[in-house]
RNA sequence: GCCGAAUUAGCUCAGUUGGUCAGAGCAGCUGAUUUGUAAUCAGCAGGUCGGGGGUUCGAAUCCCUCUUUCGGCUCCA
């Protein structure tokens, strides 16, 4: 007999060699329906698995991700299966399940092209596979006789995969008339899958290397009950409502054109007036925060990227120089401001009680970015960053660093950002001459940001390779509508600009010293930044950043000129007001996607005129009842002070 | 940059095997209507079918190429 140890702490005895299914089933028959998968002293197994020692079990449903993972990686099998019935002689990349789904890196035989109609004929098969329920049948076997058994099918993928493993811990699973090297783990049968849907194909680099062979990647997802289909495509069709460039264009915030170029965002009046009461709003903060707002050209001189590195580093992939009348004079578009604002540091002898010097740059860069990589405004090739650079002594670093994460928790407060990912992004160590620097100066630095994190009491993840080439950072990442993670906000830890720019303060010893600098963008970009912020909000944002905060409504033309007075009057109190004079139905203006994303309807007809007053409806909320512009306009003023009232405490 | 899918009116989209296939709705404009919270009526106007080549008696439709967009990969200062 031996123990299971269940999460509640409670301990059952079983017979050795029970299975997780088994103990599913001594608990309840309902459990034993949901379960997927068994965690096994901290190794998730299959269920069918024989435990045979005391254990510490728990039984992953679909709720948990383990129980999902087992799930979805079986139905990566299963699409597998039906692949090789379908196209026999396919040779098998990597097949993982992913955060929402699965895919799987296949080579078709003669570089045959997958189409929609394709993915049909394989969910089918799917289906039918998934009803024949052939149970998932694991399998140790030795190094030699795995490699003998892709090597005989010419899979040379899986044969590169095993000759990477350790003999002894490699593990074959299989299902119907499907064999794969997997570790595992797997739900009992195929039966459990009952929805199928393959969502795309893309191509996908062997083992994410450029210089690979480039597979056919199909992804998919399925769930166990129909009804969990319909709602994840329901939802991501919500999802796509909410994408930010379906939003900015109807909201009239932004633009692209082809005449212009890829990639370079154009600001419209009310993207403009976005933007600017964001920038004005983290202008506050920074004030607050001592810093100064500084200046520079969108040009510099070659050489200026010479010495910061930049130029050896990314110069080929960069847009090129810029060439002037004169024989070798050469200025490139800045990609960053950092050595703009270092020169600026040097204008003149610091002494350490001037330090820490914050000088902060709305700068606008250029960045060559490959075109396959653009996305709306997440990713773009000229962007706006809210840059700051704090050039402060080694002893003021921890306490610096700290500050700037408070910036950036004021911001998240402020537009309500409450799920983000703080990752501290190190170097890679087995690569480091992607990074400049010594690694004396790489460790005080990643030691300095680990340390703020932790007195900062932040949850953090750990990236390693993720660092930028002159210094390790602290990134936060925000989920897009459709669940992909940008970085947003990020603080910088460089020891290196300050050395290869000569930066020197005086000390209260008399000497020179290096001071440390801080590279931060709170918003990571302001196009970056307002693209994941349209997709939070779907387009309502808090109100004293919307473009209209309130729109005008005459009921009909007599009512024109009134309308205008009140416009002219909440202008003059800085209240942003439009009219809408078409004129019509007042219904039927309220389905407008554009009105509807302004905070307050102001409706005026003969009532008002009378009156003198405003019918005042609040969307979402319902009618506020008839008041003077002046009472609105405070009402307004007021919601915008409490919403930003944490600010000013 | 790579793989794949697209590109038709300001927007959202139809358009069958190449032959009344230049279409609809919304937006716009002109009238009529003067209406109080999700669609008032009538009419008009809008497009070298992304650009350029080619095949064909004939191309929105088939082929090549370029642009841009989308989904991934890679990249991301």
């Amino acid at each position: 007999m031996i123990n299971i140890t269940l999460p509640d702490s409670s301990i059952r005895e079983y017979s050795s060699g029970i299975t997780g299914l088994e103990i599913a089933e001594s608990i309840s028959s309902r459990l034993a329906k949901e379960v997927l998968s068994v965690t096994v002293n901290g190794e998730v197994w299959d269920l069918t698995r024989p435990i045979s020692q005391d254990s510490t079990v728990r039984l992953n449903t679909w709720d948990d991700k383990e129980g999902r993972h087992a799930f979805w990686h079986s139905s990566a099998h299963l699409m597998a299966e039906a692949i090789q019935t379908f196209y026999p002689g396919t040779k098998f990349g990597i097949g993982p399940s992913i955060e929402t789904g699965f895919y799987y890196d296949i080579e078709l035989p003669d570089d045959k092209q997958l189409t929609e109609k394709d993915l049909e004929k394989l969910e089918q098969k799917m289906l039918e596979l998934a009803q024949q329920k052939s149970p998932f049948v694991r399998e140790d076997i030795s190094k030699k006789d795995a490699l003998d058994f892709f090597s005989k099918r010419n899979e040379n993928y899986k044969v590169e995969l095993i000759n990477g493993l350790t003999d002894g811990s490699i593990t074959l699973y299989k299902q119907g008339d499907f064999t794969d090297l997997c570790r595992g783990p797997h739900i009992p049968n195929t039966g459990y899958i009952k929805a199928i849907k393959l969502t795309s194909v893309a191509g996908a680099y062997w083992r994410g290397n450029e210089k690979n062979k480039m597979l056919t990647r199909i992804y998919g997802v399925t769930y166990p009950k129909k009804k969990m289909l319909d709602d994840y495509l329901i939802l991501l069709e919500e999802a796509k409502k909410r994408d930010h460039r379906k939003i900015g264009k109807e909201m009239e915030l932004f633009m692209f054109s082809a005449e212009v170029g890829q990639g370079l965002p154009m600001w419209l009046p009310k993207g403009t007036i976005l933007r600017g009461q964001l920038q004005k709003f983290l202008s506050q903060v920074q004030k607050r925060f001592g810093y100064t707002e500084v200046i520079t050209p969108h040009i510099g001189d070659v050489k200026l990227y010479k010495t910061s590195g930049h130029f050896q580093k990314y110069g080929k992939d960069s847009f090129q120089v810029i060439n002037t009348p004169v024989e070798g004079e050469q200025f490139m578009l800045k990609p960053m401001n950092c050595p703009h604002h270092a020169e600026m540091y040097k204008f003149k002898p610091h002494s350490y009680k001037d330090l820490p010097i914050r000088f902060a740059e709305f700068g606008t860069v250029y960045r060559y970015e490959q075109s396959g990589e653009l996305h709306g405004l997440t990713r773009a090739r000229g962007f706006t960053q809210d840059d700051a650079h704090i050039f402060c002594r080694p002893d003021q670093l921890k306490d610096e660093f700290m500050k700037v994460i408070d910036i950036i928790f004021i911001i998240f407060k402020a537009l309500n950002f409450k799920e983000y990912t703080a990752q501290i992004s190190l170097r890679d160590p087995n690569n480091k001459e992607k990074y400049i620097g010594s690694d004396e100066n790489w460790n005080k630095a990643e030691q300095a940001i680990v340390e703020a994190c932790e007195e900062k009491g932040l949850k953090t993840i750990t990236e390693l390779g993720e660092a930028a080439f002159y210094g390790p950072k602290l990134d936060f990442m925000i989920k897009d509508a459709l669940g992909r993670s940008w970085q947003l906000g990020t603080i910088q830890v460089d020891y290196n600009l300050p050395e290869r720019f000569q930066l020197e303060y005086i000390g209260a010893d008399d000497k020179r010293h290096r001071p440390v600098m801080i590279h931060r963008a709170p918003f990571g970009s302001m196009e970056r930044f307002i693209g994941v912020l349209i997709e939070h909000t779907a387009g309502k944002f808090p109100i004293w950043l919307t473009p209209d905060q309130a729109v005008i409504l005459p009921i009909s033309e007599k009512y024109n000129d009134y309308a205008t007075k009140v416009l002219n009057l909440l202008n003059n109190s800085d209240i942003r007001a439009v009219i809408d004079d078409r004129n019509e139905k007042i219904g039927k203006k309220i389905r407008d996607n554009e009105l509807k994303r302004i905070p307050y309807m102001l409706i005026v007809g003969e009532k008002e005129v009378e009156s003198g007053e405003v019918s005042v409806r609040r969307q979402g909320e319902g009618d506020k009842g008839s008041m003077q512009m002046e009472d609105f306009a405070n009402m307004i003023k007021k919601e915008v002070h409490d919403q930003l009232a944490f600010i000013y405490n």
